[in-house]
Formats: C-alpha cells, sequence, structure tokens
DNA sequence: ATATCCAGACTACACGTGTAATCTTGTTTT
DNA sequence: AAAACAAGATTACACGTGTAGTCTGGATAT
C-alpha cells in the first residue's frame, strides 16, 4: 500500500514532467523552454508558471545554484503506475483485470500485440 | 477513430451517472437522491446541481413530464471505453499493449485473473 | 557605463469542479 | 385556506487549471 501521491499532476504539467523524465541532469527553465519549443506553443511565462506549480506540488525538485536547475520529485513509472491505478479504481471497480478483459474484447489491441502478450502471459509476468 | 466525445464528465459527476445507469427507468431527482443518500453526504442542491451540468454537457437526457425525468444520453460502456483511451493515450503513448504489459508485470493481477485471461487470449478475446 | 535581456516573483483572468444557499412557485398536508 | 414542502431556477464561492502579462534586478553585450 505504498500511498503518497504527490498532488495530481494536470496534463499540462504533464508536459514538462516529460521534459525532465528524459533528462539525466537537473534542468534549467531555459533548457525546459527549449526542448518543449517543438511540442507547444507555449509563452515562457507559461512554462515558468507550470515548473513552479509542479515545485509547490512537490512533483518537482527545485536545486539552486545561481538559476534554478529542476529535476522529477516522482518517476516516470510512479506516475503512471498512480494513474493507472486510479482508471482502475474509477472505472474498473478497482478490478485490474476487468481492464485487461475489457482490451482484450475491445479489439483493440493487434494481433501483434495479442501473440506478444501471450507470450508475457507464459512465463507469468517474469520478464 | 470513433470521436464524439460527450463533454468530460467529472468525478462528481459520475456519482449521478452510476445511479442512472443503474436504472431501466429514466428518473426523477428525488429518486436519485435516494440513491445517493446511501454513498455520499450530499446536499439535495447539490446534486441537482450536477444533473443540471450533465445535461448541460449532454451526458444526461432530461425528459419533461411535470417533474423532470432524466436518463443517460452517454452508456457506461461508452464512458468506460473514452476514459480507458484517455489514458492509453496520456500515458501509454496510445500504445494499449503497453498498458497490458505493465499491468502484467506490476504484480496488479492475482494468480487467479491471470489464468482467466490467459484463457481468453486463448480464443483471441472472442468471448 | 549603458542598454538589453533573461530569470524569478507576483498578478491576472476565465472556465471547470466541488459544494452549496436562496428564492420562487406549485403541491401536499393539516 | 394556511402551512409545509419539493422542484426548479438562480447565484455563490473557493480552488485547480490553462494561459498568460508585468515588474524587478542581475548578467550580457555593445
Amino acid at each position: 500500500m505504498t500511498f503518497r501521491p504527490v498532488q495530481k499532476i494536470s496534463d499540462a504539467e504533464l508536459e514538462i514532467m516529460r521534459v525532465l523524465w528524459q533528462s539525466e541532469e537537473a534542468l534549467p527553465v531555459s533548457e525546459i523552454r527549449r526542448k518543449l519549443k517543438e511540442k507547444t506553443s507555449w509563452e515562457d511565462t507559461t512554462i515558468k508558471t507550470l515548473v513552479n506549480r509542479l515545485v509547490k506540488k512537490g512533483a518537482v525538485l527545485q536545486e539552486s545554484k545561481k538559476v534554478y536547475y529542476y529535476r522529477p520529485a516522482v518517476s516516470e513509472a510512479e506516475y503512471t503506475r498512480q494513474a493507472t491505478d486510479e482508471l482502475i479504481e474509477k472505472v474498473y471497480s478497482g478490478n485490474a483485470r476487468n481492464l485487461v478483459a475489457a482490451l482484450i474484447s475491445a479489439d483493440t489491441l493487434s494481433d501483434e500485440d495479442l501473440s506478444e502478450l501471450r507470450a508475457m502471459f507464459e512465463n507469468g509476468g517474469k520478464s
């Protein structure tokens, strides 16, 4: 029952997290902006606002160096896990099997997906 | 690319939807309230506000009879499907297989779940 | 040194959401 | 009929989120 849910990360904030998750190093805001220029058309101040909010909610650490550097305080895996658990809780009555069953019978998965997954099943998930 | 997204249903609104989804008949607000009394401690007006918002966003139909009756405009299955697709899009790069793989290796599924699912896989999801 | 620019701090503002209160009017109860 | 109540309409209000703008002070370029 590892429950320490950092406050919820919003959609826009998630874009910032992705940038940070992709970096080994802590980044200054200028870098974050540079990387975001390709995917969004946000103003510089918007980006700073989002970064600030993430720091405030504990999802990002701010290292002071003169100019601040930022690094994730939550891993992508943790985030993914949390978002997934939330969906399962919210729409699948807390039952993960229902979700997988829905996906299998919903034609969301390609034949290739199915055989790949079948392989995973075979060794009980120990991959 | 089936895209007909009724405006997003919020968490509180979802409780109303659940009540409506569980009923064959359209319900008056009094009934909705009665059923909700067991699970929430919302004031009557709160419930009415939520119902109104759902009508406004097209997720619930309002039948005028003198006293309004309400019925879902979106099925639970559609909702579930939409919420699931959103998660996949948002955190699994649009790749459903990644989600299933995560669940399989995350120890979220019991052994029973696994064998049940394996069975589904066997017949390619045609269940 | 002076003008420019950027980081950081603070402020803004509309919309969605959670959570209601009030007011009006028609219906039920006494 | 008068009182009580229920539905519906209208309004409220704080917080989160998307999306910025302004102001200030130090670093940089000329």
